[in-house]
DNA sequence: CTAAATCGGTTAATCGATTAACTAAAAGGC
DNA sequence: GCCTTTTAGTTAATCGATTAACCGATTTAG
């Protein structure tokens, strides 16, 4: 039983027209076809195993149930864990996913979309590198379904995102830090300027401004493909300018950041308070629980899932959710007695 | 610019016939068609922003240049550090990944599969869990080139897989803490009967007995489900027997047993030594290095990949690839100086 | 008893791209 | 100048499933 088993199969089986058996496999044969027959047919379309070729389908109906997902790096828990989130709502609606992982570069992501479309994909959920603006705008022309995830572009009018007030999520940590008797905070973030993390710089400043009367706080840039280097340099640093406090803005940097302390043997939070954005399954083998900022996972998944598809049933207005955040408060935060 | 561009769409701008674009698209048009009409149709093409419909394509070609790929479980780094391989290397062929995460579940396996049937994938790569056999056998009699990643099941002959010397990885494991000096150490293993899992134990009982002497060795069986709670009660038990090693044999063992070790503030080295198999990003921010079994990831990848689309291509004969796994040492199974 | 409605199907066009087979015109060979 | 090649295309079938339109035979209505 090499080949594939098709409509004409069981209907050269059956003696009759592949139109009958179309409609009684789909269940339109209501006045139509006898009772009788379509039970028949329905079990030796259950005898030889059929099940219709989704491809033929797609090509007919114009719609092939797949949606395209690009994040920006599977490696990373807060994507993969997203990505799990929209697989499994997917399909709930009897989608299916196909994915790709554009590593913070344009010109992949721009591939990545390329290989979509070709496949047809009925709508794409994607967290956007910078420099993309042009490929969603063409999206955005062509009326393509999508929905930007984490990130987003404000020049960008009226589409879907889905994200977390990052902003807030900044200032939530600050007011926590310093209700927790710290008074000379860092930041440490990425060098780029997507809105999202310039938002997370933005809340931290402000609040520090505001809660700490510091008019200048520590941001400190690092570059992506230099992180552990880097870190290591900006850290010995912050120690030794006394600051008491790192809050790290990504789940990357705080993992190559808790790392270093380790290395150094830094005690946290006794030499050093801890808190990072985003969650890991790492850090319960920290030696000190971590106070991190907890996006809401697995709702901006599903309701990704949801909005592409309110979308792709021909749903034309936009729409911009921002979810809040909420902040998990460990030992690595813990107030301090000490002025 | 709302409607998608196809072939048609070229030819009537053009005033000649599909079949001339299709020629010149595909570059197949030496001897057919004009060079300067085929730059003009090129041209075209381009300004038009066309490409081409995959799904039309497949239809006819029958041919996806998909392949599916399913593993255990996408939140298991091990799982995901190999999708992304596979996804990296299939786009080296122009082949394109669509996944699914079973969660060691045979229903959900199998209904992934049917998905994947559906969608005329060109092969499959999977990992399966237990009790998947008859499905094998099915995409088996099916000719429907797969491969197995991880585990494999020697019921099934001749089929392809890729996996790693589980037996000899263990086996090593324990020539390295002999040589270091541990007497009594203990593995804790999942209850499973998938026979990669069997290979390590058997691995560890055969060392125990030829390097130290030891009849009876200590294997632990915790249940996935309930992986956090028996894990703390089992290492409790350990410390109180004495034994002076754990090997902890999966990732996720391995975490959820660090995360114990931590809470219950137990030294490693000292009062308790530890290997675990499966490298995990994770072990950086442990405040011992890790000693630890770093399967051949990439190369998993790669090579399940070439193996596939070879047999894609109409390879029939069946490899069985058994790679070589490597210990990397750290201060988690230090030599121990005293008896 | 005739016209209309219902039953139980069949035919054929269609989705977009591919490709074997064919054709008409121009160029080349002797 | 006539026959053969070559050039430059066109036609039409095909992949598998869907579905509007049609058709003959019964049944029903009035």
């Amino acid at each position: 039983m090499r080949k594939k088993i098709s409509l004409k199969d069981i209907a050269n089986e059956m003696g009759v027209s592949t139109a009958v058996v179309s409609y009684v496999l789909n269940n339109k044969y209501e006045g139509r076809i006898s009772e009788a027959k379509a039970n028949e047919i329905k079990n030796i379309a259950k005898k030889l195993n059929y099940f219709p070729n989704q491809i033929a389908k797609s090509l007919k109906k114009d719609r092939t149930f797949t949606i395209g997902l690009i994040i920006a790096d599977i490696s990373n828990l807060f994507y993969s864990s997203i990505a799990r989130y929209i697989e499994n709502e997917s399909k709930k609606y009897n989608y299916n996913v196909i994915f790709g992982s554009a590593d913070e570069n344009a010109d992949k992501f721009n591939e990545l979309i390329q290989v979509m479309l070709g496949r047809q994909v009925d709508g794409i959920i994607l967290a956007a590198p910078k420099g993309t603006e042009t490929t969603l705008n063409y999206l955005k022309e062509r009326q393509l379904p999508f929905v930007l995830i984490d990130r987003y572009f404000p020049q960008i009018m009226e589409i879907n995102t889905v994200g977390v007030n990052n902003y807030q999520a900044s200032y939530t940590v600050v007011q926590h830090i310093a209700a927790n008797g710290y008074k000379k905070p860092a930041m440490v973030t990425l060098r780029t300027d997507l809105f999202h993390m310039q938002d997370r710089v933005s809340g931290f400043k402000d609040a520090c401004r505001q809660l700490l009367g510091e008019q200048d706080s520590k941001v400190v840039e690092v570059k992506e493909d230099m992180l552990s280097e880097e870190l290591e340099e900006c850290l010995l640093n912050l120690l030794e300018e006394q600051n008491d406090l790192v809050y790290f803005s990504t789940n990357k940097i705080a993992m190559e950041g808790l790392a270093i302390l380790v290395k150094r043997d830094v005690k946290v939070p006794n030499e050093m308070g801890i808190v990072c954005f985003d969650q890991a399954d790492a850090y319960k083998i920290f030696n000190t629980s971590i106070t991190f900022i907890k996006q809401p996972l697995q709702y901006i998944g599903s309701k990704s899932v949801e909005m592409l598809i309110s979308s792709i049933n021909g749903n034309r207005f936009a729409e911009n959710v921002v979810l809040e955040t909420q902040i998990v408060s460990g030992n690595s935060s813990a107030s301090r007695k000490n002025s």
